[in-house]
DNA sequence: TTGAACCACAAA
DNA sequence: TTGTGGTTCAAC
């Protein structure tokens, strides 16, 4: 769609961030306006933010259009930008608006411009130098002459403003004004050092970004392979041609590391975009995109939405992680709109990780998606000899769960000065709080979920919706005094049987609700990384991508868990959480070990995770899922129906189910209502309904119009989720 | 989403 | 009659 223009006066529909189900017309402003630009618009009685859309429809009555109240002052949204918003609407089912909110969540993006106060190298030079003065203006000398605020170079030569005041005061620093939000500092994409099959891989990366049309690249290797260095490489070659280039990562947590590793190989730090960053700074980023003004994004799933002037690259980091998904609000698939985005914009997309999402696998083996294997470096970390503990034949004592040949393999690795991790994917004490007179379970009073006890914060809390209470001392069932007993075992309480059993070691944990901020994990991690503890006990979050050099043994306390439930993605789940975890241990010269204790050691996930046969258990999860016609063979999609009424939610989701025409026609068949997997979220009772149809039909547009059908109650919720990732 | 308009009902 | 709370509707 080419972008049009339009004189003062002409009808343009504008889309603004309002939930209306359509583009307003309104009269293009003095001096006109064309598509793509942002304006403020008058709405009944207030103002709101909308964008050009497109001619005016014309069908509203002529007296009542007003005019475009103003011409905001930003960069036009890109017609590129405008398509792809269009087109994972429609894929999503989301509405426009919804979507339009997702590009625009930045405070203050329509300000006048602002000036302030950024600092300079000065020609004097300090009375005196001290060892905190020469940092600062070490670190100052590092900016090469790009502005830098206060706050920058305090945090990155690890002063207080005071010393900068004594700098600025002698003349060694200059104060100047400059515009508020700044382009960042510009990367440099000389150097690079790949070995190996690096060099073809990123070969072939760089030449797609050269070539700069849509490809979409599978890039696989094992842990330490050095995936990072070789898509690397593909964004250099983007920064070489003054382009721009986006690396999603799946958390937060994870952005730390790599912006050093980033900051290492280019420079300087790229952009970085997360629910974590100030409001200041994501404006900045917000118009620097727009502007040309960073080279290089670095951010969660939501940086998908911004305004890139010039993109030649995605990359999606550990493309497999199910946080990509979001599952609150508008909800969609980040790896899959990376590649919808890509495809709009007409360039590469690299999906990166070592347990590729079974998805991504199938579009590889079937061709859509290039493959590029890297294996496992030299002198880095290989996969390590993997067993399994049968867990049927040890007789643990009750609330232990650490089996005989588990503690005498830490009890090696400790007299060899290794280190060891165990892992358990429970965060808490115990994750069952019951009486033991009436066997009620402690529950969530807004979620039909169990409370888990967290010693640490001596409550209970609901994983759910994060509410807490008190550790009863009565069960307030029966009212039974002092009969409450915790029940199995979260990453805290192993911590006890581990401090019980190796009284002399150095343990830590590391789980996401045991840190305040990211900073507080990096720095947990950096420690454990360089020794500082023996044992390491965590959860999930020890899978995602941290090096910890030392450790040579991983303890999987119930590899079973995530073979539970009947969710199809369950063996999925647990061959990558396992693969990753175990990856973990060991490089080539101190040989790791992976033991995991489960119930069932001829499980054939079980199985597939110890023989290394990763191809072939890809190949059985397809057939089975091909012949079950589930995604990527066959279309799903999720109807969650939510209300306080339960009675009203099972009425309306009946009602849904009776009126099936539109779905059986295209061949669709529809299962439920049934309570969805937690029946009760935040006082709102939840059921849901699933759609299961052939991969080529036109599954949205018949889901539009079987909801269409139907009115909504008032306080009565609906969701559609395109491809849900759990299914039951 | 927001604000205004509308309606029912209770208090006075 | 006034006030209050809840529901419904339009917005260009």
């Amino acid at each position: 769609m080419a972008d049009r223009t339009y004189a003062t006066g002409d009808l343009v529909g504008v889309l603004t961030t309002e939930p209306l189900g359509r583009i307003l017309d309104y009269r293009a402003p003095d001096g006109g306006c064309g598509d793509g630009d942002f304006v403020e618009v008058p709405l009944g009685p207030r103002k709101v933010l909308g964008v050009v859309w497109g001619p005016g429809r014309g069908d509203f009555d002529p007296a009542k259009v007003r005019p475009v109240s103003r011409l905001l002052d930003a960069r036009p949204m890109r017609a590129e930008l405008r398509a792809f918003l269009t087109r994972a609407a429609d894929y999503t089912l989301t509405p426009l608006p919804a979507m339009l909110r997702l590009a625009t969540r930045a405070p203050g993006l329509f300000d006048p411009p602002a000036m302030r106060r950024i600092l300079r190298p000065g020609a004097g030079d300090p009375t005196r130098m001290t060892e905190a003065r020469a940092r600062v203006l070490d670190a100052l000398a590092a900016f090469g002459g790009a502005p830098v605020t206060q706050a920058e170079l305090c945090a990155e030569a690890g002063v207080t403003p005071g010393v900068i005041k004594g700098l600025v005061a002698q003349g060694a620093i200059r104060e100047e004004e400059a515009p508020r939000d700044l382009p960042y500092p510009p990367l440099d994409p000389a150097g690079g050092r790949l070995v190996g099959a690096q060099i073809p891989a990123a070969d072939h990366l760089v030449a797609a970004v050269a070539q700069a049309g849509f490809s979409a690249t599978l890039l696989k290797g094992v842990t330490g392979s050095g995936k990072t260095e070789v898509y690397l490489e593909a964004v250099a070659e983007a920064i070489r041609a003054g382009r721009q280039a986006l690396v999603l990562l799946p958390e937060i947590a994870l952005t730390a590391d790599f912006l050093t590793r980033v900051q290492a190989r280019f420079g300087a730090r790229p952009g970085e975009w997360h629910s974590g960053v100030t409001s200041t700074e994501r404006r900045r980023l917000w118009k620097m995109a727009a502007e040309g003004g960073v080279q290089m994004v670095v951010g969660a799933r939501s940086a998908l939405f911004l305004p890139f002037q010039d993109l030649a690259l995605i990359v999606v980091d550990e493309e497999h992680d199910t946080s990509y998904k979001q599952e609150e609000g508008v909800l969609y698939n980040a790896r899959d709109m990376a590649v919808l985005r890509a495809s709009i914009t007409g360039c590469p997309v690299v999906l990166a990780s070592a347990t590729p999402s079974l998805e991504t696998w199938v579009n590889a083996d079937q061709g859509r998606y290039h493959r590029i294997d890297l294996p496992a470096r030299f002198g880095e970390a290989v996969l390590p000899d993997l067993r399994t503990i049968d867990m049927r034949a040890e007789k643990l004592d009750a609330n232990r769960w650490i089996s005989a040949p588990l503690a005498q393999a830490i009890q090696d690795r400790m007299a060899k000065g290794e280190q060891s991790l165990l892992f358990l994917n429970r965060r808490g004490y115990a994750p069952v709080t019951l009486c033991r007179a009436c066997g009620n379970q402690v529950g969530c009073d807004h979620c039909d979920a169990r409370m888990v006890e967290h010693r640490f914060l001596k409550r209970l809390v609901c994983h759910q919706c994060g509410a807490t209470k008190p550790i009863p001392q009565a069960c307030p069932s029966c009212g039974a005094e002092g009969r409450m007993a915790a029940v199995g075992p979260g990453v805290e309480r192993l911590a006890e049987e581990v401090a019980a059993r190796f009284p002399e070691a150095r343990t830590a944990i590391l789980s996401s609700d045991l840190f305040g901020s990211a900073r507080a994990l990096k720095e947990q991690i950096e420690t454990i990384a360089e020794g500082g503890a023996d044992i390491v006990i965590g959860t999930q979050i020890v899978a995602k991508g941290h090096n910890f050099p030392l450790l040579t043994l991983v303890g999987v306390i119930d590899a079973d868990l995530g073979l539970q439930g009947s969710d199809l993605r369950a063996a999925e789940r647990t061959f990558q959480l396992m693969r990753q975890v175990s990856g973990r241990a060991g490089r080539a010269e101190k040989p790791g070990l992976a033991l995991l204790q489960t119930h069932q050691p001829e499980h054939p996930v079980i199985r597939a995770i110890l023989g290394g046969e990763e191809d072939a258990f890809w190949r059985a999860e397809a057939a089975g899922r091909r012949a079950a016609g589930t995604p990527p063979f066959g279309r799903l999609a999720g109807i969650i129906l939510s209300s306080p009424d339960l009675a009203q939610v099972f009425d309306t989701a009946n009602d849904l189910a009776r009126r099936s025409e539109p779905l059986t026609r295209i061949g669709a068949q529809v299962f439920g209502p049934a309570p969805a997997p937690i029946a009760r979220v935040r006082g709102r009772h939840r059921v849901r309904l699933l759609v299961k149809a052939e991969r080529t039909t036109a599954l949205q547009s018949a889901l539009a119009e079987w909801v269409g059908q139907i009115r909504l109650p008032a306080n009565l919720r609906l969701a559609i989720d395109i491809d849900p990732q759990s299914f039951l």
